[in-house]
Order: C-alpha cells, then sequence, then structure tokens
RNA sequence: GGGUCAGUAGUUCAGUUGGUUAGAAUGUCGCUCUGAUACAGCGAAGGUCGAAGAUUCGAGUUCUUCCUGACCCA
C-alpha cells in the first residue's frame, strides 16, 4: 500500500502524542535549527515565566503565537534560537515562601537569617519548571528549556549584567536617591511597583469626613478626606486658583468656606445659613490657618508652607468641598504641590514602616492607622470639628500579596531618571519600533515617563550594587570591582553575600532592584553581556519580533524599552504584538473567585493542540482583545470543525482512492496542467500562498486562518466534489494534483497546526519533517481561472436557486439552461450541465432578450463632483427621468459620465431566470418539462432510493447484486427506458420485477425493491 | 476620575478615502443533494449598527456628550 491506511475520522489528540514522540526522538527541533545556521538570525524575546505558579490561558495564547512565528520565521530560513528563561526574583518568590511557611519574610531572616530565606527562594521559584516544560511540549512548541539551555535571572551571570547596567546608567547620570511618595504595603512593610499596586483595586465603601480649619481672618475653611488617618499629618490646604469659593454664615456665628459649586452637597449643613461673600481661589492663597493637632507647631516656625492655604490645578469640583487636605507624606500629588510652593516643605511622616502613628501622634501613638481611623473621627467630632460624616464607595488599591489596603507614603527610594530620556524615548518608539496593536497606548504612556523608583527594601532579588559612607555612594558594575575593592572572591550576588562585604566604614544600602529592571535587562543578561558574548548580543539585538500580554505595554515592554534606550540608544524590539486576555465566555477575567476556571489542560486532551492553537491564532488575541473561551469548548470545536476535519477528510479521500488504486501521486507544483478544475485547485493554492504569506509578514494570522476555511472548503466541495469521478477512474492527474495541493497546504499550515500537518505530510510524502521544509512562496500563475471558476459558481448558485423558486427538484433533468450577458465561458459547460442537471448551456452574450436595464448611480463618484446634486438627480433617475445621450446619461441639467453610472438588470415578466450577483448576466432556466425529461427524473430517484437501501442493509460499495422491484406502472416505465444505467450505477447483475421488502413513494408512485448480493 | 481599545444578526466577527437595500461564518427552520466528508448546496427568519446630538445632499463610518465592557493608570 502506498500510503498509510487512514480512518475516516481523525483521532486528533492521539495523533499529537504519536508527534511529540516523534520530534521527541528525532529531535526534529535542533535539525531545524542546524539547517538554518547559516540563515539571518530572527531574533525572539520571550517574556520569562515564574516557575512557581503553573501555566495558564495566557501562556498557552502567547505560546501559540511565538511558535508559530517561531516556526514560520524557521521555513522561511531565518536561524530562531528559542532559549527559555525563568523568572525568579522579586514580591512572587517571596510572599510564596511566606505562604508555604506561614510567617513572614521578616520574621524568615529575623529568626533563620536572610541566606536561609534566600535558599528558599531559590528552591521555590523553581517548583514548576517540569509542568512548564511538560506544557509547552504538549501545545506543541518548540523551545530550549531544560537546565542546559536558557537562562535564570538569579544566576550570577544574569545579575552582573543586571549590576553593569545599573552602573551605565549611574554613568550616565541617571541613578538617583529621592524621597517621595510610593505605594506602600505596611503589612510587609515594603513599597510596591506601581503594576504591583495596580493588580488588586476593589470597590470598597470608606467612612469619609469634612472637618473645618480657622483661617487667621477667623473664616472656617472646609475639607474633606477619604482617609482621616492622615489628618494628623496636614500640613497645608489646596484650593483651586479659578474655582470661586462661598462664604455660608451659619447659625453657630461662623462663617463657612467651600466651592460654590460644592454647596449642594451640603445643603442640610446651610439650610439656614446665609451667603455673606465669595472668594476665588487664588484669594485664599497664602493664608495661614490653626492646624487641627498640635503635634507640628515647632515645625511652623520656620515657614516653607505649612499650614497655609496653597494652590493646586488638580483641585476638582467633583466631590468633597472643593478645598484638599495636603498631607504630603501621603500622597503623590500632596508631595508634589507641596514641593512645588517650597522645596523645603516640611515632610511630616508620622507613621511607621508597619503602618502603625509613631509617638509624635500623642493620641494614637502606636496604633495601626486603620484601628486608629473611627478613633480620630469620634475625636473629631467630640471636639466640634466634624462638619459631617459620609460613606464613600470608590475603587481602592489592595496589597496582592498581604490582601491589606495600601496606603501611599513618602520613603526613601532610588530612582532611574526617565523624564531625562523621555523625548529619545519617545522619538525612538515612533521611528523605529513598530506596534500591531496597543501603539497609542504604550505612547501615551511614556509621554508622561515618570521616574522609576527600582529600589524595594526587600531581600529575594538583585541587590542595589550601592555602597554608602556619610551620605556618599560608590557604585560597583562588575565582580570584578567588587572583589578588587573588598578584596575576595565572589561566588554569588545575592545580598547574603554582599551584604557582608565592608571597608573602611563602606556599607551597602539594603535595598534589592524592582525586578522589572531585571526583566528589562533579559536582552543583554541572559547573554551575560558586555562579559560574553559580544558579537551574539550584537545580532540579536533588538528583537525582531516580542509579544506578551496587553498588560506587559507600561510593564515589560516599558521596562525593555527604557533599559534600551538609555544603555543603547535603541529599541529593545522592532516589532511588538500586544494580546487580548482570554476570557470566561462572558468576558470576564478567569479567578478563584468566580470559579470560572477552564483548565487549558483539559481542553488540550479533548481538542487538541491544534484546535487550540487555530482559535487563538483565528481570533481577536492579537489585536489586543479580549478573547472569550467557553468552559464547553464550542470554540475549540469550531476550528475543528472548519479546518481540521475538512483537512483530514480531503487527505482521507485521497489515500483512500490512491491506495485502492495502487497509485503512488507526485509533486506537480509549477508544472502544465491538462484539466481546467486541477488548474483552478492549483490557482487557488497558489492565491491561498500569497495571502497566507502576507498575512504572517504583517503578523495577522486571523486573516491567514479565514483564509483556511475558505480554502478547505473550496477544495472539499468544489475541486474534490468535481473530480470525484476522476479518482474513481484512477486519473493520475486528479491525483497528483490532490497530492501536491495536500502537500502545499500541510506546509502552510505547519505553523498554526504543527501536528497534523506533520502527521498528512510524512504519510504523504515520506519525508522527515513538514517542520524541515521551506516556506512555499507564491509562483507566477494564470489566475484569471480563479476568477472564472468563481464566476461559474456563482452561475451554479443562481441556477439552484431557480430550482428552488420553482420547485423543480435537482434529479430532474432539465432541458437547457441560458447565460445570457458577458463572455461565453463554453469551457465550463460540462460543470454547469452536471451541476444544474440540465442537458444544455447555451451562452449569450447579451442580456437583451431576458432583461430590461435600469440605471444605477455611482454614487461616490457622483458626490465627489457633483455634490448636493445628488439629491436632485437620485429621485429623478427612479422616477425614470433621465435620458441616455451616447455613453452619457443626462439628469435634468446634470450630465453624468459613463463611470458615474452603470446599467443594472431587470428581469423581464415571464423570464425564469435571475440575475447574477453582480448584475452582469441572467441565468435562464428552461422549465419545460415533458415525458421523456420526466421519464428520467423518475429513473434518477428510483436509482438514488436503490442506491441507498445497498447502504442501508450494509452492502459494501463494490458489492454486486441482483434486484426485484416493484413499481407503478408510470414509474417502472420509467426504470425499464433508463434500465442499462440504473444496473451500471447500482452494480446490478440481474434486475426484474418481482417482490420486494423495502418501499418508498416516488412523485406519488410506489416503489419497492428487493437487493441481494450475488458474487 | 483619566488614558487606550472595543460595542454591528441568537453567537463570533467583516465592513475600504462617508454613498443607494449593512455582509460573512455559525446556530435555528424549510427545500435540495449525497457511496470520502462530524456532509454539502439553495432559501427563509433573525439588525432601532450601544444611546442622544452635531456636521453633510447623504453617517455603521467623521465630531461631541453619555452608557457598557476590557486593559492600564489615579
Amino acid at each position: 500500500m502506498a500510503y498509510p491506511k487512514t480512518e475516516p475520522k481523525a483521532d486528533l489528540v492521539s495523533l499529537e502524542h504519536d508527534m511529540i514522540e516523534f520530534w521527541r526522538k528525532d529531535d526534529t527541533f535542533h535539525k531545524s535549527l542546524e539547517k538554518t545556521k547559516q540563515g539571518h538570525p530572527f531574533s525572539f524575546y520571550d517574556g520569562p515565566p515564574f516557575a512557581n505558579g503553573l501555566p495558564h490561558w495566557g501562556h498557552l495564547g502567547v505560546s501559540a503565537v511565538k511558535d508559530m512565528v517561531s516556526r514560520y520565521q524557521t521555513m522561511r530560513g531565518n536561524h530562531v534560537e528559542r532559549a527559555l528563561g525563568w523568572d525568579c526574583h522579586g514580591l512572587p518568590a517571596e510572599a510564596s515562601v511566606e505562604k508555604k511557611q506561614g510567617r513572614t519574610a521578616k520574621d524568615i531572616v529575623a529568626n533563620d537569617g536572610i541566606s536561609a530565606f534566600c535558599d528558599m527562594c531559590r528552591m521555590d521559584v523553581m517548583t514548576y519548571t517540569n509542568e512548564w516544560l511538560k506544557f509547552i511540549e504538549r501545545v506543541g512548541r518548540w523551545v530550549d528549556g531544560g537546565d542546559d539551555y536558557g537562562y535564570r535571572t538569579m544566576d550570577k551571570n544574569f545579575m552582573e549584567s543586571v549590576i553593569w547596567a545599573i552602573k551605565e546608567m549611574h554613568k550616565r547620570g541617571l541613578l538617583y536617591k529621592d524621597f517621595k511618595v510610593n505605594p506602600y504595603d505596611w503589612k510587609l512593610g515594603t513599597v510596591l511597583s506601581n503594576s504591583e499596586a495596580s493588580s488588586e483595586y476593589q470597590d470598597i465603601v470608606d467612612d469619609t469626613v469634612t472637618v473645618w480649619f480657622e483661617l487667621e481672618n477667623g473664616d472656617r475653611v472646609m475639607a474633606w478626606t477619604t482617609t482621616p488617618w492622615t489628618l494628623p499629618a496636614n500640613s497645608a490646604l489646596a484650593v483651586n486658583n479659578n474655582m470661586k469659593y462661598v462664604r455660608m454664615k451659619h447659625n453657630d456665628g461662623h462663617i463657612y468656606v467651600l466651592a460654590e459649586s460644592r454647596l449642594s452637597a451640603y445643603e442640610k449643613i446651610f439650610a439656614t445659613s446665609e451667603r455673606v461673600g465669595e472668594y476665588m481661589g487664588g484669594e485664599l492663597v497664602g493664608m495661614h490657618y490653626t492646624p487641627l493637632f498640635p503635634y507640628y507647631t515647632d515645625l511652623a516656625k520656620d515657614g516653607h508652607g505649612l499650614y497655609t492655604v496653597i494652590s493646586g490645578d488638580y483641585v476638582s469640583d467633583t466631590d468633597g468641598t472643593g478645598i484638599v487636605h495636603i498631607a504630603p507624606a501621603y500622597g503623590e500629588d500632596d508631595y508634589i504641590v507641596a514641593k512645588a510652593i517650597d522645596p523645603q516643605f516640611p515632610v511630616i511622616l508620622n507613621v511607621d514602616d508597619y503602618g502603625n502613628f509613631d509617638s509624635t501622634v500623642a493620641d494614637w501613638a502606636g496604633e495601626n492607622i486603620f484601628v486608629a481611623n473611627p478613633k480620630i473621627i469620634d475625636w473629631l467630632r467630640a471636639n466640634g470639628r466634624l462638619v459631617k460624616k459620609d460613606q464613600h464607595k470608590h475603587s481602592y488599591p489592595f496589597g496582592p500579596r498581604s490582601k491589606e489596603k495600601l496606603i501611599y507614603r513618602a520613603t526613601d527610594a532610588w530612582y532611574i531618571d526617565v523624564p531625562k530620556i523621555r523625548d529619545r524615548l519617545v522619538e525612538i518608539t515612533k521611528n523605529e519600533t513598530i506596534w500591531t496593536s496597543a501603539g497609542n497606548r504604550f505612547l501615551s504612556w511614556i509621554e508622561n515617563a515618570r521616574p522609576w523608583g527600582i529600589s524595594r527594601n526587600r531581600f529575594w532579588g538583585v541587590p542595589l550594587p550601592i555602597w554608602e559612607r556619610s551620605g556618599e555612594y560608590k557604585i560597583f558594575g562588575s565582580i570584578a570591582e567588587l572583589e578588587e575593592f573588598f578584596g575576595v572572591k565572589i561566588d554569588d550576588l545575592h545580598r547574603p553575600t554582599l551584604d557582608a562585604l565592608t571597608k573602611d566604614g563602606w556599607k551597602r544600602i539594603p535595598d534589592v532592584l524592582d525586578c522589572w529592571f531585571e526583566s528589562g535587562s533579559m536582552p543583554f543578561a541572559s547573554l551575560h553581556y558586555p562579559f560574553e558574548n559580544r558579537e551574539l548580543f550584537e545580532q540579536t539585538f533588538p528583537a525582531d519580533y516580542i509579544i506578551e500580554g496587553q498588560d506587559q505595554t507600561r510593564g515589560w515592554f516599558y521596562s525593555l524599552m527604557v533599559v534600551a534606550v538609555i544603555l543603547f540608544d535603541k529599541p529593545a524590539f522592532k516589532v511588538v504584538s500586544a494580546n487580548g486576555m482570554i476570557v470566561d465566555e462572558n468576558k470576564r477575567k478567569f479567578s478563584k473567585s468566580l470559579r470560572n476556571f477552564v483548565n487549558p489542560e483539559e481542553q488540550l486532551d479533548v481538542y487538541g493542540a491544534d484546535a487550540v492553537r487555530l482559535f487563538i491564532l483565528g481570533s481577536n488575541f492579537m489585536k489586543a482583545e479580549p478573547v472569550p473561551v467557553d468552559k464547553e469548548g464550542k470554540v475549540f470545536a469550531e476550528s475543528i470543525k472548519t479546518i481540521l476535519t475538512p483537512l483530514w477528510n480531503a487527505y482521507h479521500f485521497f489515500t483512500l482512492y490512491a491506495n485502492a488504486g495502487n497509485i503512488t501521486a507526485h509533486d506537480v507544483w509549477g508544472a502544465p496542467t491538462h484539466n481546467a478544475l486541477d488548474e483552478y485547485i492549483l490557482a487557488e493554492t497558489n492565491v491561498l500562498i500569497r495571502i497566507v504569506d502576507n498575512a504572517l509578514a504583517e503578523y495577522k494570522p486571523d486573516t491567514a486562518v479565514k483564509e483556511f476555511v475558505r480554502f478547505l472548503d473550496v477544495l472539499n466541495n468544489w475541486y474534490i466534489r468535481r473530480s470525484r469521478s476522476r479518482f474513481w477512474d484512477e486519473d493520475t492527474d486528479a491525483f497528483n494534483t490532490l497530492y501536491t495541493v495536500l502537500v502545499m497546504v500541510c506546509r502552510l499550515m505547519a505553523p498554526f497546526a504543527p501536528f497534523i500537518s506533520e502527521y498528512i505530510y510524512k504519510n504523504l510524502t515520506g519525508a522527515e519533517s513538514v517542520h524541515l521544509t521551506d516556506w512555499p512562496t507564491a509562483v507566477d500563475m494564470n489566475e484569471k481561472i480563479v476568477s472564472d471558476m468563481r464566476r461559474v459558481q456563482e452561475i451554479v448558485s443562481t441556477g439552484k436557486q431557480l430550482r428552488e423558486q420553482y420547485k423543480l427538484r435537482n434529479r430532474l433533468p432539465l432541458s437547457k439552461l441560458t447565460v445570457a450577458g458577458g463572455t461565453p465561458m463554453t469551457e465550463y459547460t460540462n460543470i454547469i450541465r452536471d451541476e444544474l442537471n440540465v442537458k444544455s448551456v447555451e451562452w449569450v452574450d447579451n442580456t437583451a432578450k431576458v432583461a430590461d436595464s435600469f440605471i444605477y448611480l455611482i454614487t461616490p463618484k457622483i458626490g465627489a463632483r457633483l455634490g448636493g446634486a445628488l439629491r436632485d438627480i437620485v429621485p429623478a433617475v427612479k422616477r425614470g427621468d433621465y435620458e441616455i445621450d451616447g455613453d452619457k446619461l443626462v439628469v435634468g441639467a446634470y450630465i453624468l459620465n459613463a463611470d458615474e453610472f452603470e446599467n443594472r438588470l431587470n428581469i423581464r415578466d415571464g423570464i425564469t431566470g435571475m440575475a447574477l450577483p453582480d448584475n452582469t448576466a441572467v441565468v435562464v432556466l428552461d422549465t419545460e418539462l415533458n415525458s421523456e425529461l420526466i421519464a428520467e427524473g423518475l429513473a434518477n430517484d428510483a436509482l438514488r432510493f436503490i442506491q441507498d437501501t445497498r447502504k442501508a442493509i450494509g452492502l459494501d460499495v463494490s458489492d454486486r447484486i441482483k434486484l426485484t422491484y416493484t413499481a407503478d406502472l408510470a414509474l417502472s416505465g420509467a426504470i425499464e427506458q433508463h434500465r442499462k444505467r440504473i444496473m451500471t450505477d447500482a452494480l446490478i447483475r440481474e434486475m426484474s420485477a418481482g417482490p420486494a421488502e423495502h418501499f418508498t413513494e416516488i412523485e406519488g408512485y410506489n416503489f419497492g425493491v428487493s437487493i441481494e448480493r450475488v458474487k
């Protein structure tokens, strides 16, 4: 047998496991790398995952794209190294250890030492590497991910490159220490990055208070806050210069001040009050007031703006009083406006690292701020300072690890001066990177880039290579520098080692580096550049392509670009895609609390990785839009139904008949063809190649997937269906053509559905692997046949509509079909005749006899030239008020050019015809019947029933039979008239009237048959 | 609250520089066809193009405001 036997239905999942096994044994991946060794390197950065969690849908999605791109580029002859790296440092690792240990990092460090803690983290971050590698293999993604490959951000070499980068930034004057407001997790005692802080917003209801402060002139200004615990640190009040404020004289005799537009919110309080004056915000600025609490009155003596009214542009009247309470240590805006007044403006920081008031807050010293919060409100009420208490619903950040409400708090931290390179960053992004999605989002983000806080008061990470001695700093950029200065040998760069290094009073600052900085350093740090691999780095930087979730727009994409622009004045990547989130069927994020998880591994085992990959690649995943996946996996079944099964069916059909005829087909791509259908499907294949190639070049796999669906439909339901008899007749041209097409489709689909395309390709060609073949390229080919055939399909489709319309079943032959209009296409007459079961097809080159034309206006063209005149022209033409003058159309005062209107067709009354969709021709069906046609139709019906009965009683296609039948007179006449054909088609050896056991009714006539198998 | 993206048939999505009656796939129903095919073909039903306003001879398409969702930020 020439080809391995195939089952009618594909077992996609077991086929995939077989291919995985084959690739593993054959080491096909490394063969593909070897094959492309001399090729241009295609550089592809892979966002390193954290191996202390299991892969989820997002990873599956990007894996599909990353692997597709890699395979496509490899087939194009490029060399695509794929080394999987692992992200190791940072809070996720520490938090995981804390959870497993049941105690905080600080406790572990205090009791067991930092060294023990780091060891725990080191173990923990690699927990699931094997599961990751298995998952990646299962989805058909080829990467080097074993122990001998890739990188880990906790490796000494990686870390050394990172500290090199820090020192480089310092050399460029971009590294500095500052005291600033950051998101802060008081439970963990650390600053968080903005992305960490924003990952867990929740809608909560907070108590809000409005309190009054007494101005130097005795007026009481009202301020509103959602965080009463910051009131002890109140340092100023901000107003908007351009907002109008009113003075309200209350029954208590005092005058209260608030924004005019906010009066309505305080209606009840001022119900009986009198408006006694107003201020513009600017008039209030500079006035002093008496603080609520007496804790810091000493500080006020030095001035610098403490306890004065200041102006803040951002002060709005959307809520509160239009007067904002300022506590510079606890709000970024607060800090900025305060420092804008006076760089010496005192920053009152009265909450310790763990969220407790310090001793300066005499009334609540040592108390947790959130515990003290209601007590502060009580105090305000008791002391008559509380104007109003409210409930306010807003979204508020929570610690992603601690699950506690975060606060904003001023702390010492180290920063990269991103604003200083902002313009260059924007310029390089605009000119040297291509964003297939999320580009605007990235731009608007970097246009407002702010200093990047890179220090973390934690333990497991790259220690900042900064040593301090009485306010001076020394920064180290390599192991060699450290060894030289401290005179010791260094084998590890983590905190236990570096913290121990002291000399002449130089002591390392305790912070570790934001792990985003490490991610951003990946392009060079993974290669230990500049200490090693200089050439390799220069070849692979910037990356040709990267893709990650759109949440990385301000994460990894950002850190990569900032680091690359600062160090190399280049982008980190040339083309980038941000993908959307995979969500549940209601477009909600997968989350533990909603219990809406769909397990990717289960789906892979039900539908197979090819189906999942095709779904992802065909979806809006790469347009950064959410991609819904339903629990039942219907979306994957869809890929099977529209692509995998049709491909399999065509393949199965081929092997079935090739083996039956003992035929070995060969590739005829580019060779001349002898048959219009062969020529057609090869031309369609050529079109497919061009569309898929263009789509991939533009990173639009969804376009390619849609084209596969269309192509496979045409292949099965036009080419094969129309050519079936040629396969029965063992026409080698047909076999060669189908073989060529299937092989080509496998190659085109290899990046998308690597399993089934490999399987079919190997079985058809006997070659080693489809993934070691070259990417197909479209050839110069006469593609007119494609448009011709599409027109034929339209003629047939229109003919079928006519049959439907006149209730003429297809088995009933009709004498004639006329195609009136357009160029005759006599070479397709056979196809049309067979498809529509007509005796003859007549081509007429004009529509004069069957249709009248009407004027169809090409409004875009007329509108462009004549504009508003259309308002008159359209109704006039509809009324018929026009004249044709040569090739022009005269409508009233307007003369329309030939390209501004078309003649379209209206079928004449009495004509059993229908216009083609493009209005260029009319298909007319001769609906007149005669006894010959009727008899043939009846014979066809009888034959159909015989065939159905054969099938129903379980006969094989090739079984010969003896048949007896009973039939009403007209029917038996028809059967006898077509006796020969019926006997041939149904493989009947003997046929006679006689007893019957299977009965039906044909066109009102009774029919019965009895079938017996004969040798 | 701000930014970006999206909102079109039951569902998933197309819809070119604004142009006459808004398309496809899938699902439902009817008819037809069928010895590779979890078929296939034809047709029907299914739409206030998120809402309101503006610009225009003309808006799914441009603008404004609002609503809903996703992501990011505060």
